[in-house]
RNA sequence: GGGCCGCUAGCUCAACUGGCAGAGCAACGGACUCUUAAUCCGUUGGUUCCAGGUUCGAGUCCUGGGCGGCUCACCA
């Protein structure tokens, strides 16, 4: 929908902006004047009912958008909303000027932007209620909105068009606002603990850090491939081996996969290494972090998901990876140690395996079949197979397992960490075992990066390392059921404009 | 990629078995000085997602396509 076919209210509420403009009135003036945010106005006098101290609050200069406008003959109502709240506006044709109120006020629609000044008081209902002296129209709407009542419900119109979900929807408001305090808590809370944050490739030559298919782009100048990120991992471990014993970084990702429910080609992540720690530390730091971020942010460690009620209260649950299967999937405990009981367990389970080049990705698949689905509370899965881990060093007793682990709630992944490898001769193997699986039609093993092995050569000091998912979490702490409602424009294929 | 479902006015939704495309809100004109889904009177508004087909007649049935949702597959 472009201007040029615009529809007959378009068409007459730009007539409206041009008969503004013939009567001297500028529906787009270039300065507006604010003296308060309305929730700091509501905040301050909301329990305010002494009639006498609200009028000799003085004078409020605020500017917002106008959500309800309702006309009485010389007397209006409205409300006016800012990023910080709403409240009620009331005009007087005796107070406001006949000018304004005839010519302006009595002109414009909801969605309209206005600049008020005036007074508080309350009205017969109580409300806390502007009593408006002056005005100014600030820019004028010429679309109408979404309906005031059902709001915007179409979910594709919600995605592609986000203002007017964000306008109509205060659900999607209020998501998008908690989603704004967990980015900040995580940066606040890794920053107490002493984490620098840092910002490195997104183009990157090699990419690495995950199993998962890279956009390619081309920079010309260079004349050079170069794949958008799927993962910052092996360019925050360089810091690490550079100094920073503390680092962080919470950005854009980008996997060229499938889109769904908890799918996005572009998703944010926050990935943080902390040299002298191990996979335990970092375990105790995710329930500390992501507790004390529900409490803060939404008052209560128990917070509501679809049919269940996640308790982020510390300690979670912790289950091997190995245990996992057999108690949780009720996997026979042969498919640990036998690759072919796995293969003839899968097959039972109709999982193909034929694309499944080890032990370990069968017994990944068999995991994600039976047990992933049933982990609702949150639970630290840990010592994962070393064949599908291999940036993660392996246990010092058992060189088939490694020192990682996923954190799972709703049955789904949230977090993945582990004790990086950083051995660089044993890294160069792992690589190079992955080169194989590559060769084997794998296209998303990982690729051999021989600058990072050299970093490695440099020495890397023991550290551990983990990659939280926050729309994943963001969707837990907003009761979303799709990723899409916690990603302000989500993918979307192109349509009409 | 497969299956199922959806797409009708700016928005939310109706329209029986194929028979004049409708309502509310919004918009436009008017009344109204404490309303808050304001109320009251009047008016206007359609490429029924697109392209074909069947039919005297298609929003409705058929074929193809587009976009979206859910789901399965894929995705450590």
């Amino acid at each position: 929908m472009t201007s040029e076919e615009t529809n007959r209210i378009v068409k007459e509420l730009y007539q409206k902006v041009e008969r503004f403009r013939e009567a001297g009135i500028e529906p787009y003036p270039n300065r507006a004047q604010v003296s308060h945010l309305i929730g700091d106005v509501l905040s301050a006098y909301s329990e305010v009912e002494d009639e006498e101290r609200l009028a000799q609050a003085g004078e409020f200069k605020l500017a917002g958008r106008i959500v309800s406008l309702r006309f009485h003959g010389r007397a209006s109502f409205a409300h006016l909303r800012d990023m910080s709240g709403q409240i009620q506006l009331y005009f007087r044709e005796d107070k406001v000027g006949r000018e304004f109120y005839r010519k302006i006020l009595k002109k414009m629609d909801v969605g309209d932007f206005l600049g008020a000044s005036g007074t508080l008081f309350r009205t017969r209902t109580g409300e806390l209620t502007l009593q408006v002296n002056e005005a100014k129209l600030l820019s004028k709407i010429v679309r109408p909105l979404p309906e005031k009542w059902h709001g915007l419900k179409d979910k594709e119109l919600r995605y592609r068009q986000r203002y007017l979900d964000l306008i109509a929807n205060k659900e999607s408001r209020d998501r998008f606002l908690i989603r704004a305090k967990v980015v900040q808590g995580i940066r606040n809370y890794l920053s107490s603990k002493g984490f620098i944050e840092v910002e490195t490739p997104t183009m990157q030559v090699i990419p690495g850090g995950a199993a998962a298919k890279p956009f390619v782009t081309h920079h010309n100048a260079l004349d050079l491939e170069l794949y958008l990120r799927i993962a910052p991992e092996l360019y925050l471990k360089r810091l690490v081996v550079g100094g920073f014993d503390r680092v962080f970084e919470l950005g854009k990702c980008y996997r060229n996969e499938g889109i769904s429910s908890e799918h996005n080609p572009e998703f944010t992540m926050v990935e943080f290494y902390m040299a002298y720690a191990d996979y335990n530390t970092l375990m105790e730091l995710s329930e500390e972090m992501v507790s004390s971020l529900a409490k803060e942010i939404l008052g209560d460690s128990k917070v509501p998901y679809g049919e269940y009620e996640i308790d982020f209260a510390p300690p979670w649950k912790r289950i091997s990876f190995k245990d996992a299967l057999t108690s949780i999937g009720n996997a026979p405990e042969e498919v640990w140690d036998s690759e072919e009981a796995a293969r003839r367990f899968a097959e039972e389970l109709e999982i193909e395996t034929e694309h499944l080049h080890s032990h370990g990705k069968v017994l990944g698949e068999i995991f994600d079949e039976l047990v992933e689905p049933n982990l609702i509370q949150p639970t630290f899965i840990y010592d994962y197979p070393v064949d599908i881990s291999p940036l993660a060093k392996s246990k010092p007793e058992d060189p088939k397992v490694v020192e990682r682990f996923e954190l799972f709630v709703a049955g789904r992944e949230i977090a993945n960490a582990y004790t990086e490898l950083n051995d660089p001769k044993e890294q160069r193997q792992r690589m190079l075992q992955q080169l194989r699986e590559r060769d084997l039609g794998d296209e998303e093993a990982q690729r051999l990066d021989e600058d990072y092995i050299r970093a490695l050569e440099y020495g890397l000091p023991p550290t551990a390392g983990e990659g939280i998912g926050v729309d994943r979490l963001v969707m837990l702490f907003t009761n979303a059921p799709s990723i899409r409602d916690v990603i302000l424009f989500p993918t979307l294929r192109p349509q009409g404009g």
